[in-house]
DNA sequence: AATCTTATTGAAAATAGTTTTCAATAAATA
DNA sequence: TATTTATTGAAAACTATTTTCAATAAGATT
């Protein structure tokens, strides 16, 4: 639970039904990331008539203030998932595109590796797997299907 | 150097000008991510007359031959790079956006953690640190300074 | 070398995602 | 309640990418 009110106050930020709907929706969905336009499907059920726009503009004021941060998957399209205490990674299936949760993360090390190697401030970071999940690998999809998606591979 | 022709032949593919022109300027500009707009502007000048959607064609064409990579970066847009032998990372400057290497991939240790706790079969990944390059966070950048590019900070 | 087949190309149109503009609305304050 | 101005939704603008299609050229066949 995000006390919005607090954060939107210290910015000069007002508190609208617009942001409280996006922000219940991010809330209800941790773990999945979503997309501008699933998130407005979402939020509209809540508040019909809300913009696509709103939510754009939303987003990145949640970015701002620390609330949610984006999600970058294979297919360059941004989602978006609430800053939980944790911090989350996430392995993409290349199949059928279903996204799964990561708990681990050892970027501190490889982190530290870069501080002694350069003068480069690390803030953040990004870090999604790529392959195959459980059910595509059983269903043998891996050997003769090419990636899915825009057809780019990953790196 | 890349035995382009062979690469192709092996797929039906035929060997064009443009194609060579795409994996001249790639070459040219390893260590360097391009985004599809840069390598046109560079190939066009070998062949005047190349067209953009020929530049997205034969970057889809060379990531399904493993010729290049996509990379990731925080912007969510596009850029690649040859796949050289050695699996590289970066660093984008949320301030200037400028992007460094990293020549170190731990990645491996955290796909084992991944193997034992899941039927995840990875097969590539992506990774990207975000924060100052030596030269904004001297400028004191850091400090004041929103977040860079589409406003929207990193994970 | 001339001919044939069809993969490839460039231009233009179409799509998709996101941002900007602007007049109307509503949240916070007085 | 009146005032101020941040916020909103719709439409238009923009950017990146994909699709369509007729013209071209690579590679194979004669
Ligand atoms: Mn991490
Ligand atoms: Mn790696
Ligand atoms: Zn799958
Ligand atoms: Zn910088």
């Amino acid at each position: 639970m995000i006390d919005l009110e607090q954060r939107l106050r210290s910015r000069g930020c007002r508190l609208t039904s617009q942001r409280e709907a996006v922000l219940e929706v991010l809330e209800e969905n941790q773990g999945r990331p979503l997309r501008p336009e699933d998130i407005h499907a979402l939020a509209a059920k809540r508040l019909p008539g809300m913009g696509l726009t709103t939510v754009y503009r939303t987003l990145e004021l949640f970015c701002e203030l620390g609330i949610i941060a984006p999600v970058h998957l294979a297919s360059g399209r941004n989602y978006f998932e609430v800053v939980a205490g944790k911090h989350r990674h996430y392995m993409e299936c290349i199949s059928c595109g279903g996204v799964e949760t990561i708990e681990v993360c050892m970027i501190e090390e490889l982190a530290d590796k870069v501080r002694s190697g350069s003068d480069f401030q690390v803030t953040s970071h990004c870090l999604s797997l790529f392959g195959y999940c459980g059910e595509c690998s059983r269903k043998g999809v891996a050997e003769g299907h090419a990636r899915a998606g825009r057809g780019w591979g990953a790196a």
